[in-house]
DNA sequence: CAGTATCCTTAATGATACTG
DNA sequence: CAGTATCATTAAGGATACTG
């Protein structure tokens, strides 16, 4: 079934209780809109991964990036770092109830991308045939 | 319940079908992870605007960002512009009804972040008593 | 009113080299 | 292995002035 927006203007959909306030949204996407974050998160959905084995498998992210995600992760308590003293050293990283929840979320997202990927690609392409010189895109 | 995570390593809680790579979910945050679009959707979701209406609906935007984002949402089939040709202009935007189910992640992201902004805050307030000088932030 | 056009500042990310 | 430190690059966003 479609979305059906019949009298939308006097029924928010999204209801954030005031009016024109940031819901906790913008606090949400400062977390995981980022390059990094999600991607970091869906991998560690899948169990405990080591340093270098988290950075094999989100290819295209330096370590840099991987190091400074993964702390902010761990900051915000989505995350945990276990440091084995061991030589070489073993440091592992594991979600935390809290970043799980949040997989919830990641699918969600995934799901709705998958849904109407097409509709914006082709969206695009019209927009963008019909507006050649833009700067936009 | 809570997510439970026993055997996670063999049990993806997100499933991108393939192993590592990228599940639809940048392409969503691409469009939606930046400053302002969810805001301008937010506020969308509410009823037909005007450009200035949204402006001031949507505090501390600069007419430069409100035209770029309004226009990148109107690219990707999310928001519709209608130009009245009359003097002085009237332009108004209005959700589609992809933009409108765009709301029900906007909605999953603003739940989630209301049930565990308090624990991120506490755990920021952890990490960073315990890291006093370690540049995150 | 509804934009464009410019210029400028800052934040995000990347590349590379080095270390316990 | 698991980082840190530095430098360079890019992209995002903001400020301001001007226009149909």
């Amino acid at each position: 079934m479609s979305v059906g927006h019949t009298e939308v203007t006097t029924a928010p959909v999204v209801s954030c209780g005031e009016q024109h306030e940031d819901c906790g949204i913008r606090e949400v996407l400062d977390r995981i809109g980022d390059k990094w974050s999600v991607l970091i998160v869906v991998e560690l959905a899948r169990g405990v991964h080591r340093f270098r084995q988290l950075q094999r498998a989100v290819p295209g992210i330096s370590q840099r990036m991987l190091t400074l995600t993964v702390r902010r992760l761990e900051r915000d308590g989505l995350v945990t770092r276990t440091v084995h003293p061991t030589v070489p050293p073993q440091v592992e990283y594991e979600l935390t109830a809290m970043g799980h929840s949040l997989t919830h979320l990641v699918r969600a997202l995934a799901d709705w991308s998958a849904e109407h990927r097409d509709a914006i690609a082709q969206a695009r392409q019209e927009w963008d045939a019909e507006h050649p010189d833009s700067g936009i895109r």
